[in-house]
DNA sequence: GTCTATAGTACGATAGAC
DNA sequence: GTCTATCGTACTATAGAC
């Protein structure tokens, strides 16, 4: 792995650990054994490897939620989605903590930020249209919006919101599995009879990885 | 008011506008037009002027979310509820911006917040229980926790999430009641028929004074 | 109770050698 | 590509005069 690379890994894991806010270039640097100077050489400021991140997060997004496709089966692409999600999640619950404060700072990245969000909204709007065109759930089309702004908060904010009940220790996988229930529960509660059973399921897969760990 | 009063009055509202980690405490002395030595004649430091902070939000909670009461009529009360959530979400938002950093910065406050959000999960869940047994929703036992945390979510982190949405300006008040829709249609997603006309009111009311800001 | 002045620290970032 | 050394800056907090 190229040293840039190696400082992008290294600062993911120092800001989901410590918090972004914590953790300086200097920390980077040390936790490499690498000098400051060796860091800024290869990236402008710690701006820059934010936006570096947020391209992987972007990248991660963009490969994973693909639309529902009408020839597979949708709870088996509904798991592909829970997955994907437990990744993001789990690998960049640092940049939600911080969110207003990392993009007040860099105003390029906060554009990019709104630029992406707003086409994942429309995404994840389209998921949950298909997902009442085909019966899992019987929801109006104002409220159509409404879920989809609630599914975004819920994934965004679930990592801060578990890590401020939570006296010490860290993350662990278990929440991330937590917060997947509450958006299948979402779901749920617009759920059809039919639905409500395929989503009974898939809370039930959730549920048992949630233990197994 | 006293200059210890007009400290915590000017913090609020400059952490509101800026944030938080951007404002220091030589900003606050200086929108007062004091010196930084007297703030700290007042405040042992800036943990201390969020620690007063804080007992102001609790404070606000634990005066306007007392239990539901059976000899009124449940639709005036949620209206309470949702005058007290506004307030909230107005004044102390800056608090869920950097929520995970104020508190991992001061374990005291952080115990301090645990507790009192524990407390407060079981206010609000009481307050889920009763609107299910007088017919309002109906949710299962299990559900009734999810829906709290949804809830507590939700009216947490409203702000930061439409802050990440926005490219300039601020927060304003039709925003806050935007978010008070989101918890209604979170109470209506497990309305019984009886109960969604009443809600329905209950949005109503808050769409209204959302059109006339 | 309030001021001025400043000590102390930590962080971001760069220059210049290898 | 990597290092050492360091500068400038900004912030927290205190000392001491009034």
């Amino acid at each position: 792995m190229s040293t840039k690379e190696r400082i992008i890994q290294a600062s993911i894991e120092l800001f989901n650990r410590h918090g972004e806010r914590a953790i300086t270039t200097n920390h980077i640097a040390a936790h490499l054994g690498i000098s400051p100077g060796n860091l800024y050489y290869h990236f402008k400021n710690k701006e820059d490897i934010l936006r570096h991140i947020f391209m992987l997060y972007r990248q991660h997004l963009d490969t994973q939620f693909k639309p529902l496709q009408d020839d597979v089966e949708v709870l088996s692409q509904l798991t592909h989605y829970f997955d994907a999600l437990f990744e993001l999640m789990w690998n960049f619950h640092f940049f939600y903590d911080n969110m207003t404060d990392i993009l007040a700072r860099d105003a390029e990245l906060k554009a990019d930020y709104i630029q992406f969000q707003q086409r994942l909204f429309e995404q994840v709007k389209d998921i949950v249209l298909v997902l009442n065109n085909k019966g899992i759930i019987a929801i109006a089309d104002e409220d159509a919006a409404e879920l989809t702004h609630m599914l975004k908060l819920t994934v965004s904010f679930w990592t801060p919101y578990i890590k401020a009940r939570r006296q010490s220790g860290e993350l662990n996988r278990a929440d991330i599995y937590q917060g997947l229930l509450k958006v299948i529960t979402l779901f749920s509660a617009f759920a059809t009879d039919a639905g409500r059973e395929q989503l009974a399921a898939l809370k039930q897969t959730y549920q048992q990885r949630q233990d197994n760990i």
